[in-house]
DNA sequence: TTGAAAGCGCTAACAT
DNA sequence: ATGTTAGCGCTTTCAA
C-alpha cells in the first residue's frame, strides 16, 4: 500500500463538506438525509474520478459484523471438496456472505493455526470439515462463541453436522450387488478417519445379517503390496470387492489389470463414492455417489439460518441420502 | 458477535495497567520495552484466562497491511484449479501471507463483483486465473495498485505472467504419435477461451509443417453430436485425435466406445492435460501434463518477490515446460 | 440539510 | 519501566 488510497475524507475534504455526507451518499442513505440530489450527484463523481474504495475492515471494525464465514477444508484439491467449496460459496453469496476457505491439509497444527487466523478475522460463522482429531478443534472453537456447523465428518453432540449415515450407505452397498456375493473384500484408505471406521462398520453388519465371507483390508501406499493383497484375496475366493473411497479404486483398478482381472466379470466392483471418471471406465464403475450439492446448499443454508436465529436448538443433525449409480462393474 | 469478544482494552482494565504495554507484551516485544517479567507473565495468563483473540481488522487498519494475497480462480471445482489453488496457499503461507480465495465461475459480472470485495478487504496483493475476457478486469486493477500476478491465462503486456507456452506445447503433441498420422482432428471445448486458441493455432502450425491433413472442432454439449462428428471424421480418414483439454477427452471416449472403436488401435488419442484416471483407463490414454505445482509455486513466489521490492519491472513472463506422459494410447 | 465528534480495537510515538 | 494519546477509515448520534 505504497500510494495511499482514497478514503471518505479526501473525498470530504475535495468538496467541502463533512464524512458523514459523504458517507451517508455513498451508503445511498442521501435522500434518507434529505441531502441534495446536487451534492449526492458531485460525491458520487468524485468518489468515482477518485476511484474510492470503501475500507471493509474500518467498516467491519466499527459495525462489528464481516459478512464473512470461514469454510475449513482437509483438502481443496481433492474434487469431492472442491465441488462442495464451490456451491456453498455460491449458496452464501447469494445469502450476501463471502466465504474465507482455508486447507488443513488434514494436518491437525495447520488446521488450529489456520482457525485461529480465522477467528481474528472476524468471521461471522464457521462451516468446517475438521480433521481427523475433533478433538484438538473443540478448545479453539471455544475461544470465540460464533456458529458453527461440521459438514462430511462429525463434531460433537452439540454441533449442527450436515452429512450422510456412512455405516446405512455402506450395507446398500452390500446388498447391491447384481448376484449374492461368494465372499466380499473392502478395502480401506491408508488414513482411516471416523467415516471410514463407520463403513468398516457398515459392511461387518451387512455382511453378518446377509450371512456373507468378508474381509476388511487396510491398505498400503505401495502398489506392489496392494497387487499382492488382491491376488491373496482372490485365492481366498473372494468374488467382491467394494472401496471404501474413491482414491482406493485406483488402486484396486491398477491392481486388477496387472492381475489380469476382467472387472466386471470375475470380479465385482463398488465404489463408495463417485468418480467423474467412472463412467469413461472400461468397464463403467458402478457407485454410490454422496449428494454433494445438498450437503454444500444444507450447510451453507443451516449456517445462514444461525445467523440469523441465535436462539436455534444446538446439535441438529441433517442427514441426507445417497444415491447408487448402476454402471457395469457390479 | 452477541457476547462481544475480549479486547486489549478488557485485559488492560482487569489487571490495572494501560492498552500498551499489553499490547507490547501480546506481541512479544515485552523484553525491548523492559517489562517486568512479573508483570508479563500476569498479562499473558489473563489474555489466556480470557481467551483473548486479537482483532486482526484493527491490526491491519493500524498498520496498514494484511499480509493476504487475493486468489481468483474461474472453477475451484475442477482439479486442475484445485490443486494450483492448494499449492499457492501453501506456498503463501510459508512466506507469512494469507490467501483469500474466490471462484468467478468464470463469469465476468460475479468477478468484477468478487474482485471489488477483495479490492475493499485491503489485500497486498492478487494472482488470478482471468475469465475470459481481460479487458473488463483491467479497469477494476486500475481502481487499486497493488501488485498483480496472472497464471494460466495472460494479462496484458505490463502484468506479470506465469503459464506455459500453448502453441509450443501443442506442436510437441502433434510430433508426440507414435506413427504418422494419416489425418488429425483436434477437439476444442465449448467455450473457447485464449488457451485454446493458441493450442488451435499450434495444432495448424505442426500439421502444416509436417504435412498432415487435419480439421479442429468445437464440440457441441450433446453428446450425440459428439458422437455423430466423431463418426464423420473417422469417415474423412482421421487415424488420430487431439483432445485440447481434459473435460473433451470424456466426451470423445464416450463416443468412441458407442461407436465401437478401439482407442490406440483404429484411433490414437492424446490429450492437452492430464487427470488423475488416465493411467487407469483402459487402454490409459497418453497426455501433456502441464507442471500444475510449479505454476503454483512461481506465481505465489513472483508475488512474494514484487511485494518486497515495488520496484521490480513489469511484464516478467515466466514460461514452464510441459511433461509429455507416454501411455497407451497413441 | 449538513457538520462535529465519538468510538470500534489496535499500535507506536511521546511522556513521565 | 509504564501510561497517555493520537489516529488508521468508517458509521452514527446529536447538534446546529
Amino acid at each position: 500500500m505504497k500510494a495511499k488510497r482514497t478514503s471518505l475524507n479526501d473525498i470530504a475534504k475535495a468538496l467541502g463538506v463533512s464524512k458523514a455526507t459523504v458517507s451517508f451518499v455513498l451508503n445511498d442513505k442521501g435522500d434518507q438525509f434529505n441531502i441534495s440530489k446536487n451534492k449526492q450527484e458531485l460525491i458520487k463523481a468524485k468518489a468515482k474520478e477518485l476511484s474510492y474504495v470503501p475500507n471493509f475492515f474500518a467498516k467491519s471494525l466499527r459495525q462489528g459484523s464481516t459478512k464473512t464465514i470461514g469454510l475449513v477444508l482437509p483438502d481443496i484439491s481433492n474434487p469431492f471438496y472442491g465441488e462442495l467449496c464451490k456451491t456453498i460459496q455460491q449458496t452464501l453469496f447469494n445469502s450476501g456472505y463471502s466465504t474465507y476457505i482455508i486447507n488443513s491439509n488434514d494436518d491437525k497444527e495447520q488446521e488450529t493455526t489456520l482457525m485461529r487466523g480465522l477467528i481474528q478475522r472476524c468471521i461471522d460463522g464457521m462451516i468446517i470439515v475438521p480433521s481427523n482429531d475433533i478433538k484438538e478443534i473443540i478448545p479453539v472453537l471455544h475461544e470465540t462463541h460464533i456458529p458453527v456447523v461440521f459438514t462430511d465428518r462429525p463434531g460433537d453432540d452439540l454441533t449442527d453436522f450436515v452429512g450422510i449415515n456412512n455405516l446405512e450407505e455402506t450395507e446398500k452397498i452390500v446388498s447391491a450387488f447384481k448376484n449374492k456375493p461368494k465372499r466380499i473384500t473392502a478395502f480401506s484408505p491408508n488414513d482411516i478417519d471416523a467415516n471410514t471406521k463407520m463403513r468398516i462398520e457398515g459392511v461387518k453388519t451387512a455382511c453378518e445379517k446377509l450371512k456373507i465371507d468378508f474381509e476388511i483390508i487396510t491398505l498400503s501406499k505401495d502398489q506392489k503390496d496392494t497387487d499382492k493383497v488382491i491376488q491373496e484375496q482372490i485365492k481366498k475366493g473372494s468374488d467382491s470387492f467394494i472401496a471404501l473411497n474413491s482414491r482406493v479404486i485406483f488402486k484396486l483398478i491398477s491392481g486388477l489389470k496387472t492381475l489380469n482381472q476382467a472387472i466386471g466379470k470375475d470380479l465385482k466392483l463398488i465404489s463408495f463414492d463417485d468418480h467423474e471418471s467412472f463412467g469413461y471406465m472400461t468397464p463403467s464403475i458402478s457407485a454410490l455417489r454422496q449428494p454433494i450439492s445438498d450437503l454444500a446448499v444444507h450447510s451453507a443454508e443451516r449456517m445462514v439460518a444461525r445467523l440469523a436465529d441465535d436462539s436455534l436448538p444446538f446439535g441438529k443433525q441433517i442427514i441426507l441420502p445417497c444415491e447408487f449409480i448402476e454402471r457395469e462393474s457390479h
